[in-house]
DNA sequence: CCTATAATTCGAAACATGTCGAATAATAAA
DNA sequence: TTTATTATTCGACATGTTTCGAATTATAGG
């Protein structure tokens, strides 16, 4: 089927990303970006910028940057500069590979 | 609905448990205890000892135990002395928590 | 009780991570 | 060009993590 070996190092990779409640914060922000009640997908996703994510979190501006790139790293997040602001997005491809992981196997 | 702040270190905990390669391929055995192409459920788990669970994996008891007493702290996997031996077994309930976490919010 | 097996606890060493402030880069606007 | 805004890089420090071997506990069987 799939590579497992390959796998499981960017399952980890992506499950480190979310270990610290800092990253898992500014990632559950991106995910869950539309207003409660309402259908999101996460494909068309919301663009935040950097900055717009931290907010509320009392981090120093450096740690915030340091954080993003570690989710960029574990390819959850990605980024593009956007004038002045850099705006960030869930890679959906990664996403489908963390719900996958969990679900037991099934044959029928 | 559900108690987010709470949820959030939950998930931050077992997140941080699956974030070492020994420790994901330790729970990854425990998960997928089925034949491949057999259904299984994880409610009806297989029951690995600790020993069993580290073969091949090429670490000392001493660190093979540590993990594994991480994993149960994160309330990823269930542990119970039967003799001479400690049985470990997936926790379905917070298994069920890291599915959910992934999904996108719908309401419909 | 003594021995063997399975697992855990403990202490130490090496290594990784989270955090900050200061300095730097990229862009926009006056 | 100069200034303001947004974000990143760098170096440093404190704290956590991973790993091992040695000692210890728990249990079963002679």
């Amino acid at each position: 089927m799939s590579n497992n070996k390959i796998d499981s190092v960017l399952l980890c990779e992506a499950f480190k990303a979310l270990s610290n409640p800092h990253r898992l914060a500014l990632f559950n922000r991106l995910m869950n970006c539309c207003a409660p009640g309402t259908k999101c997908s996460p494909v068309a996703a919301v663009r935040y910028c950097v900055g717009e994510l931290g907010e509320g979190l009392d981090i120093a501006p450096s740690t915030l940057s340091h954080h993003l790139k570690e989710l960029n790293r574990a390819g959850l997040v990605e980024m593009e500069r956007k004038g002045k602001n850099v705006e960030c997005w869930v890679e959906p491809a990664r996403l489908e590979k963390l719900t996958t992981f969990f679900k037991p196997v099934q044959n029928d």
